[in-house]
DNA sequence: ATAAAATATGAATAGACATACATATGAACG
DNA sequence: CGTTCATATGTATGTCTATTCATATTTTAT
């Protein structure tokens, strides 16, 4: 995995997009109206995700429907989840 | 997990940090040598670790060591690599 | 107490990147 | 063909952040 891709996967929108898209498949505008995001917001991180081989993507008349490329990508969010939890933050501030 | 750590553990010269630590602590000038980073900044970096508890640290004398917190940090980011692996990149540019 | 070693901190800068706005492209349908 | 819906793209901008340089702090030894 490279850099790209790391900070791809870990972008707070994005993460919530594949969260969106991760239990079915959705179009642009339904992701933006769950997500109160922007629709070129939400289509620019489509993009950087569709780059990396994260998301899929499958044209029915005029919307594109965008899912999971895999469903490790969301395992491997929920392991991070888990470790977040179990680790003991050290606020320095 | 929330966003400072996920973005605190993805960051390339921070993962350099993490395996370069994960096998046996080290001290401060020692890592900044293995990887060829300024001091300053590789301090700058363990105080970001740190802070998000993905690093311990331990005075011995004039010198810091540092370790990885949690061996899980470090098998979370070989999943990572391994899913990286398995995932067709889609070079839009 | 002074010096040296090891690390931390502060400030300044440059580069990356998320976001917003405007506009372009493409697809269906009358 | 023109219109509307859905999405993509280009650009500008502000914000965040990695890096560097200079300096401060801390610890040990003389």
């Amino acid at each position: 995995m490279n850099d790209r891709l790391f900070k791809c996967l870990v972008e707070s929108n994005r993460r919530r997009i594949l969260y969106c898209i991760g239990e079915k498949e959705m179009c642009v505008n339904t992701i933006s109206d769950c997500l109160n995001l922007e629709q070129s917001l939400v289509s620019h991180h489509l993009k950087e995700l569709f780059r990396c081989g994260l998301v899929e993507r499958e044209r029915r008349g005029k919307k594109n429907f965008y899912s999971v490329a895999d469903p490790k990508i969301l395992e491997l969010l929920e392991k991070a989840h888990e470790l977040g939890d179990s680790l003991e933050v050290c606020n320095l501030d």
